[in-house]
DNA sequence: TTGTATGCGTTATCAG
DNA sequence: CTGATAACGCATACAA
């Protein structure tokens, strides 16, 4: 007996009626008898009969596909936004294709290339830290492919996308710490030409400025995970004046800032208050003390950007490409007071 | 100008040749002139010829697809896997389509089913905790789709996998507690019917029977997570005879462990030693002292899984389904001594 | 209410 | 060396 999926033609050859039938039957159209119907979707089910998504695919110029390119997946804000896509595309019986461009612009090149191949109905991106040029975007949509971006935007390309409130939730942080009377605020600075690095270092230094808190070159630095967070601020730390705050542009890097706070014998909050940025459910519970954060709606950011592509889909986007901002959220906890 | 992909059909009009010769081109086959080759290949570049996956994919009744279903890709392991499976499939041509069960059950039958229905060529899968059912494997296989397992795998099931060495791993853990001196060595065990927790809980079993060590029911709790991991370790903290060495199935109840083992004011690991599962990079630089654990290659496991696929696919599997066994390692950190 | 014919983009078979 | 044609599985316009 060999193992094959049974098509419509098995369905009918098999009650000896013709295949558009079958197909009719199979989509309940209003002009196939209720007889006949039946038939058909009980043999169906007998033979566990499963359309061919290829097939369909091919007939109507979809493969209801989406793909989805991320710098890593290993991150728990990026897994998040997947699972939040995911949620309203398997409402509309769309799966979602998973690539990671490692942060590579070279990869993401590439994966945008293959899953231009494997005709996917729309591609929604995070793009990757080394990117600087735009031309695989372009190329996205000189194909006619919708195109959506979350969170690391490319404000190069006119497309729609979802991104949070960086500059608002850095400029939060910041004053949080101004407020409680702490002046020298340190920053803890993402890459160069990433958006979401320029806006959270912008919101930081707007909120230094209009609290008449003078900015200090030396306490801005470059750090993005739990290594270079520890020793960067293990640097801060040896400064004449060290910083009594700092705000990290995420978890992973203030966690490495605590461990250098907490190695120098100092003490958070006392000495130096912290806050990060993502609102990683695990590390902000392993520092110590635990970390305050800025909370991103990540699963959130991952619906909205799916519903985005899903009305370019229906054409329901009059009014040219928008970018929508979700809020942040200040989430307070052992290492501020 | 409307926005379509080019076709084959698009490059034999424009240069007055049939869409075979075209085909045969593209393919370089040596049953066609260098000349129209050239011409082909040329206009292919210019027109940004793509070929259609979804259209290859019908001829060939190959969608070029692995699907990929785990619990979670929010967890490092997964994630780490999911990255060795796409580099062994991207190797030969093939895309991962990733799908989360969420450990259920109900998600993890409709995943399957949705995964079926687009056609994939194969289905590597970790089951989720709450599946005591397997009828939807079996059915995989009824239809000839390659079915392969890791981690989490299946032995109902006749099917290849990959696992690592959750017994040896669980048992040098627990002897290196009692080469140290250590004879109340508490189990946070995973849960129930998950062949890993069983795995684990024999390894630790074991070890301490061959070393003439009593089990203790009492110090065998389940924990999963940060949060039991810690409401369980205060537990253990209150018994008549507290234990001094803790083995957790992974590495987020070893973190919830530390915690509560700080919270009492004991130190680790001179007042208890704890050991993780998993080697999670975050997590184990994070806990106070740095958390000791069994590594698991999850890469490799990720790739061994992708290559067995293929292996089913090409048909080199001449003496049944394997399971292979990769190797774990103790990584010792500040937990322990 | 149902059947026939056609085409989606590609490849394989058979002719020439 | 190249072309015509059929087929993959399905959906739809057009007939009947």
């Amino acid at each position: 007996m060999k193992k094959t999926q049974a098509t419509i033609k098995d369905l009918a050859r098999e009650l000896n009626i013709s295949v558009s039938t079958v197909s009719r039957a199979l989509h309940d159209r209003p002009d196939i008898s209720e007889k006949t119907k039946k038939a058909v979707r009980e043999l169906a089910e007998k033979l566990d009969y499963q359309p061919n998504q290829i097939a369909q695919g091919l007939r109507q110029k979809r493969s209801y596909v989406i793909g989805v390119v991320v710098p890593e997946i290993v991150h728990h804000f990026f897994s998040t936004i997947i699972s939040g896509i995911e949620d309203i595309a398997y409402e509309r019986g769309f799966h979602v294709m998973v690539c990671q461009s490692k942060e590579s612009f070279e990869r993401e090149k590439e994966e945008i290339e293959t899953l231009m191949s494997t005709r996917v109905d729309g591609i929604i991106v995070s793009v990757s830290k080394s990117t600087t040029d735009f031309d695989h975007f372009r190329k996205i949509q000189k194909r006619g492919i919708p195109l959506i971006f979350f969170d690391r935007i490319c404000h190069e390309i006119k497309a729609p996308g979802v991104v949070c409130q960086d500059y608002e939730g850095a400029y939060e942080a910041t004053e949080h710490f101004i407020k409680h009377g702490r002046k020298r605020v340190a920053h803890l600075r993402g890459p160069e030409g990433l958006v979401i690095s320029t806006q959270r270092l912008n919101g930081y230094l707007d909120a230094l400025t209009r609290n008449k808190v003078k900015v200090n070159k030396q306490l801005i630095v470059p750090a993005g995970d739990i290594d270079s967070g520890y020793e960067q601020t293990k640097k801060l730390l040896e400064l004449p004046e060290r910083p009594d705050g700092i705000f990290a542009v995420n978890d992973n890097a203030a966690a490495g800032a605590l461990m250098a706070i907490n190695e120098k014998g100092l003490e958070a909050p006392k000495d130096i208050s912290v806050v990060g940025f993502n609102n990683d459910p695990v590390i902000t519970k392993l520092t110590k003390p635990t970390l305050s954060s800025i909370h991103q709606p990540g699963f959130e950011m991952g619906q909205e950007a799916a519903r985005m592509f899903f009305d370019v889909l229906d054409e329901k986007n009059q009014d040219g490409p928008k970018i929508k901002v979700l809020p942040t959220q200040l989430i307070e906890r052992g290492s501020t007071l």
